[in-house]
DNA sequence: TAAAAATACTCCATAGGTATTTTAT
DNA sequence: ATAAAATACCTATGGAGTATTTTTA
């Protein structure tokens, strides 16, 4: 799974519009689409229901909206402690 | 970032041994010796001594094991959470 | 010299963009 | 009819494997 399909998401479910949340990921509206389509494959579910306009949520979107945070959250800080660890190898953390 | 350069990095750390841990990983091991030079660029840090035999993890390596777990975790859970939400739609969390 | 990791080379699969079609209001 | 999402098509980038070269012990 590729960490940006979370941020994908997270857009997505904030704009609740393809079109819109491709733009804010700097993507195209196709390009971003498909990497949706990816992610629901990898996760073995829908997550979005389509079939009303503004788009909504299914409940198993719902669920996913949380975890996504905390993957996002724990990628971060992946980064940030490899980065200040470089800069400051003697600390501990 | 791929997640799975999360599971090869924990499998390196574990058998200290490209040549093992692309085996392990099913992999080959120049396939594996990319993925994780991969994951240092996009962590932005060298994570592996390779000066040495058996290789060992550099400080910052060493940091990033620990969050690597946690990533893996979160991966994991988003999975799980997304399956039994769809298995039984009633259920809240 | 022997074992292990990195690189070169090639091939294929996937990701992206643009254009178009389908779907929903 | 209009706006939005999905698909088709093509191109390009990245990932894999095998073979080879470097590097370390």
């Amino acid at each position: 799974m590729d960490t940006k399909w979370a941020e994908d998401f997270l857009s997505l479910a904030e704009t609740r519009s393809f079109t819109r949340a491709a733009s804010a990921r700097h993507s195209s509206q196709a390009a971003f689409s498909r990497r949706i389509q990816s992610l629901e494959s990898w996760v073995g579910a829908e997550l979005v229901d389509r079939s009303s306009s503004p788009l909504s949520l299914t409940p198993a979107g719902q669920s996913f909206r949380g975890v996504a945070v905390n993957i996002i959250r724990q990628v971060d800080m992946a980064r940030n402690i490899v980065r200040r660890r470089n800069e400051y190898p003697a600390h501990a953390a």
